[in-house]
DNA sequence: TCACTTTCATATCGGTTGTTACGAAAGGCG
DNA sequence: CGCCTTTCGTAACAACCGATATGAAAGTGA
């Protein structure tokens, strides 16, 4: 139980770097994807043999993990946006605006690891989309909470749905992440998470009819 | 050239209905994509054997192209929608009802093959990729271009972009998918069509600053 | 009935998949 | 120096991948 975390004293030591290593993995299953990459396309970009990655990793779905983990942060980089908003509203425009960022970065493949590694795969892996899902849901339901908040303290409509609103970002969100695989720029996306907030519901009905 | 298209007269006919098994083939992309897809997987669904598959529809690529075909129709069903429509806000309004409707149907996957089958794929099926990008774009331009005409006949204000307006409904359709894929309910997916088309800029501004 | 054409089922091809034995190599510790 | 632990590169495993060679079977037309 006690000091697991430093490096280790006897044996014959680790020839890499193995944060480096894992970053290229992830990189490696952002661009192409969890059952279509192999181990072979694994060890190329990764710089080690496969012995190396299953006694570094366990097997390539312990990799994938990791790998996963280390692309959405942990805890959630998404859901420290939506604790780091001052409103719901801001929570939306910052994951929006991140999301519009995040997938047209110019040192990572274009789109989002988290909406298409996994968006099909075979029966045998259905426990990995699974866990995908599982953050996606986490996001959501977070956001959902966010909103919910927002909506009691007069920040949003009463009319709103916060379930609904919350589905609506997530799904630009994810939306965004197949136009940026598709070649969408960061300006195009940007203008997007503009014209999904211009639609955000505000505290009042601005049309005249309350 | 001539009389291509009656049945054979001559050789031993065909022992399966070519549209069933295409159909079959069609829905097993659907559920688990193309590259997680296996020859193995499709003879159990289709019915039919592996050299019959290969004699009927050339080989695994040719079976998946005619496969999106028939899931997206010739011509492309979301550009006979679009056309349909008398508007631009309803063209929007319909794209987004059918995705909800069609992503969550009980007889099909949940999702849509288009946002799934090939989000992600190894670099040796990067055509097929961009085949499915390409559908996309032609859907996009479309789209673009209804409001693109709505605009410039008052239909829809003309401080509204185009293109962001159609990239953000596209968004918010891909999006819709993986909500789908995710267990979102119709009645779900159709809530966000309807809190997206809220966000849809009318004609004239409607808060009083103009 | 007998060619002829086409599809059928069986069996198999070479290549690739994820994964692992195996022994040599590289360090810390006595 | 040798012992011990861990990682190294090589080489191989069974299973599966997409795709076919092969000959029997099932029809049409003469």
């Amino acid at each position: 139980m006690k000091a697991m975390n430093h490096p280790r004293k006897t044996g014959r030591p680790l020839s890499f770097d193995r944060e480096v290593v894992l970053h290229n993995a992830m990189l490696q299953f952002w661009a192409h994807g969890y059952e279509t990459t192999s181990i072979n396309d694994l060890t190329a970009v990764m710089g080690v043999t496969a012995p190396s990655i299953y006694t570094a990793f366990g097997d390539k779905k312990h990799l994938f993990l990791e790998a996963v983990k280390r692309y959405a942060g942990e805890p959630l980089q998404a859901v420290q946006i939506i604790e780091a908003a001052p409103t719901a509203w801001a929570a939306a425009l910052d994951l929006l605006t991140s999301a519009a960022v995040g997938y047209t970065g110019c040192d990572t493949p274009h789109g989002c690891l988290l909406a298409s590694a996994v968006a099909s795969c075979s029966a045998g892996a259905a426990d990995v989309q699974a866990a995908i899902t599982g953050i996606r849901g986490q996001i959501e339901t977070r956001l959902q909470a966010k909103i919910a908040d927002a909506v009691s303290m007069g920040e949003v409509s009463t009319s709103a749905d916060p379930a609904i609103l919350a589905a609506t970002i997530m799904a630009v969100i994810q939306g965004m992440a197949i136009l940026a695989r598709d070649g969408a720029t960061r300006e195009k996306l940007l203008a997007v998470a503009g014209a999904t907030m211009a639609g955000w519901p505000a505290a009042r009905a601005i049309c005249g009819t309350d």
